[in-house]
DNA sequence: AATGAATGAGTCTTCATTCAT
DNA sequence: TATGAATGAAGACTCATTCAT
């Protein structure tokens, strides 16, 4: 029927918002239950625990999030800074429109940390360990990097990033500022006594440096006027 | 006495070996205590909850890395773009030496966005509200920020950094930059199968790009011999 | 079909299968239902409940030691004190082999108990109460018995057993040194610092004193040379 | 005060009083603590878990039942036969009076069956394993044992046991008599119409089979008149 | 300042059993 | 007969926090 979406994904979507509201943590099992219309026993028959049930949907924000960066690499005419900068609209609004998935994908990125070096590995989660989730991640999750990695080689062929950079490197340095961003708007986000940037100035400011990292700045002395305004 | 340091210390010192090795979650107050080589009531004695210490904890991770940023500040003979290379250099080195202290500095980040928006505050934990420490921080928290301005400021001074950037904006780029870096350093920092980027270049290669994006790539012009080999 | 066996048997055989493995209480019905290749839903149609499935058991049990009781008294050419060591030796080795089928005859004994005092009888689990099967055994549980007296008949008509004994009561005895002797090859088979008897000892000096027991001490005197060793 | 146990005692007894009526498995922590006076957190800060608690009452059990033995032991004017049928007879009435500490105790010596067997020790319970009283156990369980082998010993010295037995079988057979013989008291102390010997003849009746085998037959040709009777 | 016994709310998780199909 | 999704009661265990001493 419509209206009937499947049980598993009626209870990923329950977990999303309550997680929203009160955290991973402070969100009971139950909770996740009751809000999806179903029994808690049921939960448990589609994801073995909570860390699997956070796995499954980290593991669902990772595909939305490759969605982002497919689609940004999809849109014709546009040349690879372009779609730099398309691609950091479009995370810094994904944070703010599914903070949950966004913490999630975050999240996977310090386990992965972890995973990475034998000496932490052990600090992990055993149940995160085990959920099927988090191997499917563990395969798929360098897919957006790649693509990111595209979109700069594609802006040196088509001429908007300088040609020397190299692509690898310098994707991790854009993914790298997005993120940053992002964990910066904290404190820079707020029209408060103390900022003298308002929030308003803070992203095309960013922005317009990140550009002038990847395009180099012999166009800074034509064209900056309007941008200028902003500094 | 010698050797006695204050119990405040001790106890906080206590959580920090536990939360590095556990985690804040899995490690107990009494653990803390029994580190200490106290009892579990006399830490309720001097930390009014688990949330308080944490956040005391926080606050001294705040002043130890606004020491690291008055440290660049102090050394002499630098230009304005070298410090900032310096302080990328020592954050890098503060988060592998001291992670639970820069994994509190960057929670406290998430915290203060949440406080920054009246809809968020209300989701987060009445016990941190209630703690000094945070309102201490609350205080303090853009002062390393401040400090970090001062960098850029004096770059575009002494010519390092090109004088149309705007200080303020330019800093928060360069600082998103670094906490991505380092937050990015999951997925780069492995010398796996599928990594094209070794971890040696990673670092070195970053580096570059954020002097690029803040002296302007004039200098691109005489290409950089060296470098170039590690794009 | 030839290597179709009937569900009722296959499930039987997966419940023995696993109970002996993980015990009773740590096997899921499930479990028993996907070992015998079938569905959960089609266990509880042919069995009850579980306490059912474990009745059903102890009934095939039952069964099985009776047959084994048969088969001592259908011997041809031994006397009754023979059959009585006989009965040991293939009760021991049924503990042995069948390990969850002797459990299941042992605990029916303790329901027994239980069942036959007023007081206790409200202690068992009504689903065992519930149990066709557990009724088919309280008509039939003292028929192994009677086989066993037989046999104590026999010896004291044949002469291997001293005549004056009253054949009910001296069957209970060894029946009950039986079982005792099972139970004690906890501590006493195992080959630690600790115990002064090998378990190569123990089982034939025990059956000598029960054969002793039987037959008088008269052919003490002339002194049991082989035994002697033993002992 | 008067009546102010400690509470490990009071937690103890409520467990004692608990799993008599309703068995191990149907008691909750819960209950053992309500009926205690206490809390449940309380009854963990005591005992582990729940196999630690059931492993500490076992431990008593053996303790209590080492003290039948030694009060036996200690008897003035009774030859080694008397002692052993008195140990009967307080075992007997040991099992009806503390039936918990009676099961416990057989239970231990289940458990000791795999844990003396390298291919089944796995099968225990690891938090059984891991409690104290458990291992306390493990260096205990012989005590009572030895202290039956020296009433047989004592037997022998007095003449009231025929020279020609080896002391440690001996008790182990008289041991088994006597677990068998309580097992047995099922099926047999029950007036119903099917059995042929009544519950006051067996006790008497299996004593005497046991007296006979220890003592040798020669006087059964004499002083049989009395419990003749009884047959 | 200091102790540590005592509290009890909080939650995950299991699993026997049912029932619509 | 046969399935397996769905239920929900049940229970062990944790741990931050308090408070009498």
């Amino acid at each position: 029927m419509a209206g009937e979406k499947n049980k598993e994904k009626l209870i990923l979507d329950s977990a999303v918002a309550l997680f929203t509201a009160k955290g991973f943590q402070a969100t009971r099992m139950e909770d996740v239950a009751k809000k999806a219309g179903i029994s808690k026993g049921l939960t448990y028959f589609y994801y073995k625990n909570k860390e699997d049930l956070f796995m499954a949907l980290t593991k669902k924000a990772f595909d939305q999030f490759k969605e982002e960066f497919r689609e940004v690499l999809r849109s014709k005419g546009k040349n690879g800074l372009e779609m730099l900068c398309d691609l950091m609209a479009k995370t810094v609004n994904f944070a703010k429109e599914q903070p949950v998935y966004y913490q999630a994908v975050l999240n996977f990125l310090d386990v992965l940390k972890k995973y990475n070096h034998p000496a932490t590995r052990k600090e992990i989660d055993p149940l995160v360990l085990d959920s099927v989730h988090f191997h499917k991640m563990l395969e798929i999750h360098l897919e957006p990097i790649k693509l990111g990695v595209q979109m700069v080689s594609q802006g040196i062929k088509d001429g908007s990033i300088r040609p020397e950079l190299q692509p690898e490197i310098t994707f991790y340095a854009v993914w790298a500022m997005i993120i940053g961003f992002e964990k910066m708007s904290g404190p820079v986000g707020f029209e408060g006594k103390e900022t003298k940037i308002s929030p308003e100035a803070w992203q095309p400011g960013f922005t317009k440096l990140m550009q002038d990292m990847l395009r180099g700045t012999i166009q800074a002395t034509r064209p900056a006027t309007v941008q200028t305004s902003l500094f």
